[in-house]
DNA sequence: GACAAAGCGTAACAATTGTTACCTGAAGAA
DNA sequence: TTCTTCAGGTAACAATTGTTACGCTTTGTC
């Protein structure tokens, strides 16, 4: 279980003893299967979240039915860590498993006396929040300003390649014939190409 | 002096003795005026920014020349919180005053270790830093799966009304007769309607 | 009053993206 | 093999938004 927790970044700096020590407050232990929701749009969120095994995506939805795959991680992973000290505890996006998989819940109170207490994993987590705030801005810089020409070559650029059109799509946040029909256009000029991987830069 | 800093929510809980504890640590004061740019896209971010005085304007843009304004805030407020401790500390929006104003510099690891002596203020500062992941959490929903009717009637229902139909069309991300085009149709479709106050929900 | 500048409406047309529907080919399953 | 399912290409058309350009009204200045 100590093992589990030394995975992860935030406790990188923890001996074994700390880390008994952590787990002598409230915590517990979930496993959950393929498919299963760890989160819902509304929720309160109460305990820290750590999935320590297995891999999650996570989802904004409008009334519309629109829908964004904003994510896709694996364990060794922190679940919306940037909601636990919110003033409205409420997560606004849904977290479903795409594998099984195990998470550990901290409770809140226990973990802030735990950071006070170890000013290294504070700076951790003030880290990883700020690292959180970076990649929401550039969400919003990609959807508020960037057209979806643009989009799509920085996927390619952080993806290597697309291997499964329909899955871009929902995280490009447009439907699928679309993005065919702007892949098709990029290979015509040239930008992409088709190889094993799938679609990516023309060098 | 230390009046300026109580007015801050991140010091609400400071008495006058610990707010002077604060000040013998590295810190600087600096004025501005209107127009003046604050912070540049790219900027190194190494001291915690205390809008003491007036007002500014956050922005951010693309190599199309796209842009879109992101908040508009008024003093007391902290100038992007949530950079002070990333891995990259770079800012990626442009802030500028729209009036003249005043920002206070403290140092971040001297700040850093104020909060470690300081559980109440370092709350205050999670709570600060959560509150501006749920922000950006809105607005990535907001462009990324909300249509521009449900983002100018969302709009409405933060400000009241549209009192100047070009500075809106730079929140919501649209070309200005976009916008017009648009607040025209809901007006004809009696969602809408133009009072003194400018263009409000109807009754 | 004459003039310039802001702020806004609007029209015509272009560009982008959504929708729907259908087709094809590959991979498995029976 | 034959059938089914899945991933994806594509075409035709609709809806949305951008672009450009022009005109009108108000305001302030001289």
């Amino acid at each position: 279980m100590i093992i589990e927790l030394q995975r992860f970044e935030l406790f990188s700096s923890c001996s074994e003893t700390m880390l008994e020590e952590l787990l002598s407050l409230p915590y517990r232990r979930k496993e959950y299967k393929d498919g299963d929701r760890v989160v819902s749009v509304g929720d309160t969120c109460d305990w820290l979240m750590l999935l320590a095994e297995g891999t999650v995506e996570s989802r904004m939805g409008a009334q519309s039915g629109k829908e964004v795959v904003i994510e896709r991680m694996q364990a060794p992973m922190i679940l919306a860590p940037a909601f636990l000290f919110a003033k409205n505890h409420t997560i606004p996006v849904e977290v479903s498993m795409t594998t099984d998989g195990v998470v550990w819940y901290i409770h809140r109170e226990a973990f802030f006396k735990f950071m006070t207490v170890h000013p290294e994993v504070l700076k951790q987590f003030l880290e990883i929040l700020s690292d959180r705030s970076h990649f929401l801005s550039n969400k919003v810089r990609s959807f508020a300003v960037k057209s979806l020409r643009d989009r799509v070559l920085d996927y390619i650029r952080q993806h290597g390649a697309i291997t499964n059109v329909a899955e871009a799509a929902e995280m490009l946040g447009v439907a699928r014939p679309s993005l065919s029909r702007l892949l098709a256009d990029l290979q015509d000029e040239g930008l992409l190409e088709r190889t094993e991987k799938g679609i990516e830069r023309r060098k």
